[in-house]
DNA sequence: CTGCAAGATTGCAGTCACTGCAAGTTTCCG
DNA sequence: CGGAAACTTGCAGTGACTGCAATCTTGCAG
């Protein structure tokens, strides 16, 4: 009732989203304070004040705390897109859902920095966000694949614009974070994905 | 003298890559038959005749066996970049690069369907190889900048067709496979880039 | 408000990847 | 031939992660 959520926020859920909050908190400070390698999970739980044991009831892997926001990302992704009108085409109701999402960016920007900081001296934590951007890839190729009338699997372009698309997201707005985070990220996007569409061939043309 | 590599190959090498491949083979065996989560160390390397200790002398995780021919295509890749003409534009500097190299796949098709379906079921398999292919990024996004005559930091261009293209030659390639392998992988290539070049607004046109 | 079912926390014991170290062995090369 | 350099191996240890079973908490029906 008083929480931002759904209707129903029982004691239970508030509890158990409090301690997943104290885990990612007390997580985030360690990894940066002492690096994301040499922080066990046995200080975690201590600073969050749980057993090291229930650390593994909110998180399948160290690396995946700092990558809390992912799977409420790729909910609202989905969400975006499938709220986008049927008679758009495909790559416009992709733009569109993505410079919507990237909105959202703008307000979680410290903690992506945190993320993104740790992320560069952690190759395992890079690579467990590169597996999970492909979930990304799987909700954006449906979605073009049945706006273009095929089927993903025998069709190859609806994973094509899936992937090249996000991989554009993906530099922008690690562009973005190196830069501060303090320009327009939507509008960076915007540009990248004029790019995509007017084709690289045009890559010297404008100083982006 | 006898071997396909450089000029001195001596005792201590020969034995090296011998034994190299054999823990590649009886890994790939192993990850094959029961999974590569089931597997352990320690079953490989008795399958390679070496001590448990021995197999982190050549691989440093067990996932990177799956990956073990990626540091010489990278290699690779970073010599047919530089041996391009200078004053060849960027993108077609990297689509010719990138085509080139895809000429080694071929002959490797059945080492990549072993790799891909290993990974298919390894999550943590395909996470490595995504984080090794921004290795990729870097030596393309170099090699752009240059021919661009820009800083790969400043501007985000270069990395950005880095990145684009190695997604779209990524999910060629997966597709390829997806196919059995036996049809043209530069051409799907080609077509790929193509797109990518005349521009994503375009990709209602032809079913590639 | 009471009691039971479902869910959450915890401890325990165990597996396995991976590491540093040091001792022993092999290859190289002058 | 003899020592330097590289390779192999065993040992001991750390730490992530798992299954299991006991205990406790919350939700809900009566």
């Amino acid at each position: 009732m008083d929480d931002a959520q759904a209707g129903t926020t029982g004691l239970r859920e508030r509890k158990r989203a409090q301690t997943r909050r104290a885990i990612v908190d007390a997580a985030l400070a360690r990894f940066t304070e002492q690096g994301f390698s040499p922080t066990t999970v046995e200080q975690i739980a201590a600073d969050a004040g749980i057993a090291p044991r229930t650390f593994f009831h909110y998180f399948p892997s160290k690396e995946d705390v700092v990558l809390a926001d992912h799977d409420g990302r790729l909910a609202r992704l989905r969400e975006v897109l499938a709220r986008r009108p049927a008679d758009e085409a495909p790559l416009a109701a992709v733009r569109a859902a993505l410079l919507e999402v990237a909105d959202d960016y703008l307000e979680e920007r410290d903690r992506l920095l945190v993320a993104a900081r740790i992320m560069a001296g952690a190759p395992t934590v890079l690579a467990r966000s590169l597996e999970r951007q492909t979930h990304w890839e799987e909700a954006i190729a449906e979605v073009v694949a049945v706006r273009l009338g095929v089927d993903v699997v025998r069709d190859v372009r609806p994973r094509l614009v899936a992937a090249v698309t996000l991989a554009a997201m993906r530099v922008t707005q690690r562009a973005w974070l190196a830069a501060g985070g303090t320009d327009d990220l939507p509008e960076r996007m915007a540009d990248a994905l004029d790019l995509l569409e007017r084709g690289l061939g045009s890559i010297a043309d404008q100083p982006v």
